[in-house]
DNA sequence: TTTCATGTAACTTTATATGTTGCATGAGTT
DNA sequence: AACTCATGCAACATATAAAGTTACATGAAA
């Protein structure tokens, strides 16, 4: 099956950028997260535009975060990228006209609303800072290894 | 985006055979949902193996539902055709020695499983009885269309 | 003015759900 | 027995979207 990794990925990529004091380039975040500058680009951009995220071009430029992680939720994040479709299994639409699929379909809604909304609210609970602490938590734990530098070759 | 359409294609499958009397050809099916005869037989040998539904070969040959509809929920037809994942937005494996990586996946994980856990409730409140009395319903609401027959025309 | 980094468009690749073809198998009909 | 109809199933083709890549423009610092 194939995912929509954007909301963990810029999840991953924030927390990065969070424990470096300069812009991190998006060659060094694409290295971390074996993936293409561009792609982080692209990522980016969406949340600059919600001003979560700065760019700065030049010799010494990169991005930064903009916000006070304590004031960021995962559900800002989601809602930054614009609320992408949370399901993978959803309705078929292709016979709208047809009444037995009109009742499959209010059923699974309903479903799915419900579970939609716990989703968010679990989200809604989860702040930047507390998966930052969370992080640095594991890091103490197990002194060895990782940290951002170490992705480069480790992550 | 792109759905797995399996579950609500299935349960309009089911609810369509259920209104007949005798087996349903996988053609007349596939006309009903504007498919493959190939594609429906596809998603009916995964529900043969579970007992849901069985077939019969030659003239007068086809699809029957197998189980009283009162005794089938929604779920039971989601774990039939292998629980197949729920989510489009997951977590990144790439890197999972990552602690940044580790950390972000469990929280995650963790509100995903709660709405996992909730919407797999929700599916097994639903049985196909209750379905086929609301698309009843609906059929005695607008008295004008829909009906199986109607779908090679219509659906 | 050279270097470095983002900004962005256009294109390529890859994954996978879905659709299609062809043929084998078995059940009923004539 | 021969014929027709339907499933069973493998193999191949298509469509679509995410992800990756290339190329070049723009702007900032050295």
């Amino acid at each position: 099956m194939k995912y929509d990794s954007r909301l963990s990925g810029i999840l991953h990529v924030l927390l990065h950028m969070a424990d470096e004091d300069v812009p991190v380039t998006s060659e060094h975040l694409a290295k971390a997260m074996r993936t293409n500058p561009v792609v982080i680009r692209r990522i980016m951009a969406g949340l600059r535009q919600q001003g979560l995220v700065r760019s700065e071009k030049g010799h010494g430029g990169g991005w930064r975060i903009a916000r006070d992680l304590s004031t960021v939720t995962v559900r800002d994040i989601y809602e930054a990228i614009g609320s992408p479709h949370i399901f993978a299994i959803g309705n078929r639409t292709e016979a709208p006209g047809c009444l037995v699929e009109q009742s499959v379909n209010a059923a699974m809604n309903d479903a799915f609303a419900e579970a939609e909304v716990l989703l968010l609210e679990q989200f809604g609970k989860v702040t930047l800072a507390a998966l930052s602490a969370d992080f640095h938590a594991r890091m103490t734990q197990r002194a060895n290894q990782c940290a951002f530098e170490d992705q480069t070759d480790v992550a």
